[in-house]
RNA sequence: GGAGAGGUUCCCGAGUGGCCAAAGGGAGCAGACUGUAAAUCUGCCGGCUGAUGCCUUCGGAGGUUCGAAUCCUCCCCUCUCCA
């Protein structure tokens, strides 16, 4: 690990994080010369990767070019207790089989961004399964009820009179002493994570070791621009989506966002984020230029153009695709039905809704009546407001 | 252990015997406008029923009643204060 090596890798850390716990100490592992272990710990709930994980995983990748192993933790463990970080609410445990398949796909996603020759994969109940109430107490006497409850989280909890379990306060100390089973030098995480990393660094002490750096990085707010991204909210752009969806998804982008998205998920200079932040360029095609990186990103170049006509085509010149998903239908069928078998509606009283609203078109002419026939062979193109469209052949 | 408050549709929250598939807001969907942005306006927003209508829902289980989200009994859960 070259010197120029090591700066290469602070600058650009630099770039995105929040705060480094501390850069002294940074530059002294990086000085070691060894391959540093970097923590990278997953609760494996919601399985899907999407743009706000990218942040940190691209920061780890960062590390891993530098010639460092990423410790890829699946916290099989903890997902059995939730982790109550930023939320609101408690969450539900899972199962076995569960945990293991979300892992699974879990794993598949961040290959996307890892380097798999330079992670290891590990599941914390390999010691966490067997520390027994001595140890847990032992661990747990490390931490000062007030300091846990300083959290943000918490504390709101306690404010709006929310429930908060004991099993919740204790996430915090497995996740720190996880730190501790992988000797990890280096934590990564978004900044609600950072007091769980902290008490990583103060268990390790306690375990004679040398406390791992922090590291936060910004968390990614949503495509409702208020809230952080997360599958649960519904506000999320998928690593794994489909390139059109992507670009769709990019394009429905808040243009307050759209800098941000910019700065954390691109490489863009800074002169270029001045010439949109000055409106040089126009946010639409600022934008769009925004979603063809991105979807470049995760599917190539090809399928980044392709969105982008695909986009331009359907929502800007408002015409039909030559790419539309074909459907076979051998007779004549109800609209209503259609269009739940087509899966564009999850009943029929919304399909009925729809064809009542106007949102409804057959070959190009809204349908008005309700009872109205679809006709394979005489009607061809049915569309469903203006992101469910298919093309219907005998 | 004691005293009080509370659990309502995706979320928040109103509703204390029929007019309640349940006010209002948020989210979401659709339409207008547009740059599938924002803002704004309008409509929809449990399911089945292509007509009438039917079914499921207000923490759970029973009960009272012609009729229950609303009343009674038991149970489960949460919060606050006291111990």
């Amino acid at each position: 690990m070259e010197k120029e090596q090591a700066q290469e890798l602070m600058r650009r850390l630099g770039r995105r994080a929040v705060e480094i716990i501390s850069p002294a100490e940074l530059s002294a592992k990086l000085a070691d010369n060894r391959p540093l272990r970097i923590k990278l710990g997953m609760d494996p709930t919601a399985p899907d990767l999407h743009l706000g994980h990218t942040i940190t995983l691209k920061a780890m990748r960062d590390f891993q070019a530098a010639g460092h192993t990423v410790v890829f933790l699946v916290g099989d463990f903890t997902a059995a207790i939730g982790d109550p970080s930023g939320r609101s609410e408690t969450r539900k445990p899972l199962d076995r089989q569960q945990i293991e398949s979300n892992a699974e796909t879990y794993k598949r996603q961040v290959f996307k961004i890892l380097d798999p020759q330079r992670t290891e994969i590990r599941f914390n109940s390999e010691w966490m399964d067997q520390i027994g109430l001595r140890e847990l107490i032992r661990i747990a006497a490390h931490v000062s009820v007030a300091r846990l409850l300083e959290r943000d989280d918490f504390e709101k909890r306690l404010a709006t009179e929310q429930p908060l379990f004991l099993h919740e306060l204790l996430y915090p100390l497995i996740q720190g002493y996880d730190s501790v089973a992988i000797r990890a030098d280096v934590e990564l995480g978004g900044t609600d994570q950072k007091f769980n990393m902290l008490l990583g660094r103060e268990l390790q002490r306690a375990w004679g070791q040398p406390p791992q750096v922090v590291i936060t990085f910004p968390l990614l707010e949503g495509l409702d621009g208020v809230r952080k991204m997360s599958k649960s909210l519904g506000n999320y752009v998928g690593v794994t989506e489909a390139p059109q969806e992507m670009f769709g998804k990019l394009m429905s982008l808040d243009d307050k966002l759209m800098l941000r998205y910019y700065e954390l998920l691109t490489d863009v200079d800074s002169e270029q984020l001045e010439s949109i932040k000055t409106g040089r360029i126009h946010p639409m095609e600022a934008k769009k230029r925004l979603a063809e990186l991105i979807v470049d990103e995760y599917h190539g170049a090809d399928a980044a153009r392709t969105a982008r006509e695909y986009f331009e085509t359907r929502f800007q010149r408002r015409e039909v695709p030559a790419d539309v998903p074909v459907f076979r239908l051998a007779d004549e069928l109800w609209i209503c039905e259609l269009m739940k078998q087509l899966k564009f509606v999850p009943s029929t009283n919304e399909a009925r809704r729809l064809v009542g609203q106007g949102a409804v078109r057959v070959d190009g002419q809204p349908v008005r009546d309700v009872n109205f026939h679809f006709v394979p062979g005489r009607h061809r193109l049915l569309e469903v407001g203006r992101r469910r469209i298919a093309r219907i052949e005998r």
